[in-house]
DNA sequence: GCCGTTTTCGGCCCGACTGTTTTCAGTCG
């Protein structure tokens, strides 16, 4: 039972072992070849797959070296012995073999918008056309009239998805919290100009998942011409693309896409639930819908041609066997099995959040600030609220809240809100000499290497890893260092949106290490603010229930143990 | 190519929309 050999010859060529993402990026790649090619079944063989090694949560040379590639969802026999070349020599010999059957170009052409691998293939062999460039001319050259399937309508349609897309306009996927204000305000609207019973978001947005490709917009209404002729009206609409009896779909002046569905109030809860995915996760759904004789669609769970359930997604789940399950857990990585055994754990919501211990004080921060900040946190009924007197600018030199900020925290503490002054350190950047406070915890983030094992921050008190991010965690290495420095401390390390936060995979590691977790909770912001319910989702992506979260205890956590009560002040 | 609380072989989600069709193919989500 020798373990299988690790990959231990470096890539020619002085590379490097390839990242998940790049590894994900090559199955893809080979689906997409293969779909050119006119393969069935194996092109989404290989996305599945694709999908499985991008969620997970350490690398894959390390499940290699465990000999547990097989365990990963939709990696069998071919695909882990694939991954093993990949791995040993930063290639996939059956990928550079279809890679130089297909040109390049047609790649390309397969990813434009209304084209697919049937017409792509079809350019390819009935016209010689190997690239986006060939295709334009083609068709400029009437090459494409009277081909079977092409009417002017067809033509214009890839001529203009062959033109650039116009500045600033992106079909990339974004953060989830640069989508949210817009997100939210074209709920608001539909909910308040529309003739609507019911609106949702769906989609990858209701999971919470960092990035979002498009919005899912989900209504009941008796009149869907009416809903559409005020959506189409909203001021944030760019385009509308299509629009049929239930369905319109919509460009925003940045780009981004969004589709608005209706469908009937018995239908609802089938229609969020088939909306939100994912998509793994609903094909599990219907392939178990199918060993229990029954069928699942937008429309509900049906027996024959009965419906036995639509109106809710608990009875729709429930209608299989399963207990509810939360959107953001809904990526077929076991939560079916949970649900079945009815052990769905109770994640953390924003109602356990009792206090925030890292809100940053500006130099120039005003009373009235901490005057909005405090109001906030006691209309939240928080019991506490850590204020950053002290912190490293960008600049490496100390940023300190003003006195008048200072002066009114001392002012603003009491009558159930603890109001606490933290010091924000980044060990083996400054010298702790520098600073003089004596806080009354201390916030550190990375700034030298991670500390080893047993030793200390040098500073006593620490509470918080905060702004882990860069370079600090760009690799998986480096991640666990610093979530084991976390751990051997008693330090909660920051999760939610930003490059300075951990997102949900990364929480996962956390978690998995035993790490609290510490959501930011968006004291003070504006409404529509993405911050809270976004670190929220990636908590709750994360499988984080309240009890590993830091700031759903009593006070601020203090030791490996943060649920250890302590009285509040 | 993957997968099995019916299966180690024979399946592989399924409906809306568009454009081109006179009943459907392709794309998308």
């Amino acid at each position: 039972m020798s373990p299988p050999p690790t990959p231990k010859a470096a890539p020619p060529g002085g590379g490097r072992v390839p990242t998940n993402a790049e590894a994900a990026a090559v199955f893809r790649e080979i689906a997409d070849l293969l779909d050119v090619l006119g393969e069935k079944f194996k092109p989404e063989a290989y996305r599945r797959a694709a999908r499985s090694i991008e969620s997970l949560t350490e690398d894959l040379a390390k499940v290699a070296a465990r000999n547990e590639l097989r365990a990963i969802p939709g990696v069998g026999d071919a695909i882990e012995e694939k991954i093993r070349e990949l791995l040993s020599t930063g290639h996939v010999s059956y990928h550079d073999r279809l890679a130089h059957e297909v040109p390049p170009g047609l790649l390309e052409i397969l990813r434009l918008p209304g084209l697919g691998p049937k017409t792509a293939r079809r350019f390819w062999v009935e016209l010689g056309v190997e690239g986006p460039a060939e295709l334009g001319a083609a068709i400029d050259g009437g090459r494409l009239d009277g081909m079977k399937g092409f009417g002017a309508k067809k033509i214009a349609q890839i001529r203009a998805a062959l033109a650039p897309a116009p500045a600033g306009e992106s079909s990339a996927r974004r953060p989830i919290d640069a989508v949210y204000p817009v997100a939210l305000e074209l709920l608001r609207a539909l909910r308040a100009r529309a003739p609507v019973d019911r609106a949702e978001l769906a989609g990858s947005f209701r999971r919470g998942r960092e990035t979002v490709g498009d919005l899912d917009l989900l209504v009941t209404s008796e009149r869907p011409e009416a809903v559409f002729d005020v959506f189409s009206a909203l001021p944030e609409i760019g385009e509308v693309r299509l629009r049929g009896g239930t369905k319109e779909t919509v460009l925003l002046k940045g780009g981004l896409q969004v589709d608005l569905r209706v469908v009937e109030p018995e239908a609802f809860g089938a229609a969020l639930q088939y909306f939100t995915g994912s998509k793994d996760h609903n094909v599990r759904l219907r392939s178990l819908a199918r060993d229990l004789g029954l069928k699942v669609n937008e429309y509900g769970v049906f027996r024959g041609d009965d419906r036995v359930a639509g109106r809710t997604e608990e009875e729709v789940y429930a209608a299989l066997g399963l207990s509810w399950i939360p959107p953001e857990l809904r990526e077929d990585r076991g939560e079916i099995d949970l649900a079945r055994a009815k052990k769905v754990p109770r994640l953390v919501e924003s109602s356990d959040l009792v206090g925030d211990l890292h809100v940053h004080l500006a130099p120039d921060a005003t009373a009235a600030d901490v005057d909005r900040i405090v109001a906030d946190a006691r209309v939240r009924h928080y019991a506490y609220v850590g204020f950053v007197v002290t912190s490293i600018g960008t600049d490496g030199m100390l940023v300190r809240a003003s006195d008048e900020a200072r002066a009114r925290l001392l002012e603003a503490n009491g009558r159930g809100l603890r109001v606490l002054e933290a010091v924000e350190v980044a060990p083996g950047l400054l010298p702790l000499s520098m600073f003089s406070e004596k806080p009354e915890y201390w916030i550190v983030r990375p700034g030298g290497a991670p500390p080893p094992e047993g030793s200390t921050w040098g500073v006593e008190n620490a509470r918080l890893l905060a702004h882990l991010g860069g370079d600090a965690a760009a690799s998986d290495e480096r991640l666990r260092a610093w979530l084991g420095a976390a751990r051997s401390h008693g330090l909660a390390v920051e999760v939610g949106p930003g490059p300075e936060r951990l997102d949900s995979r990364a929480a996962q590691v956390a978690r998995s290490l035993g790490v609290p977790l510490a959501l930011p909770t968006g004291l003070g912001a504006e409404a529509n603010d993405p911050t809270l319910p976004v670190a929220l989702a990636f908590a709750r992506r994360a499988g984080a229930t309240a009890a590993e979260v830091g700031n759903s205890t009593e006070v601020p956590p203090k030791g490996p143990k943060p649920s250890r009560p302590r009285r509040a002040g």
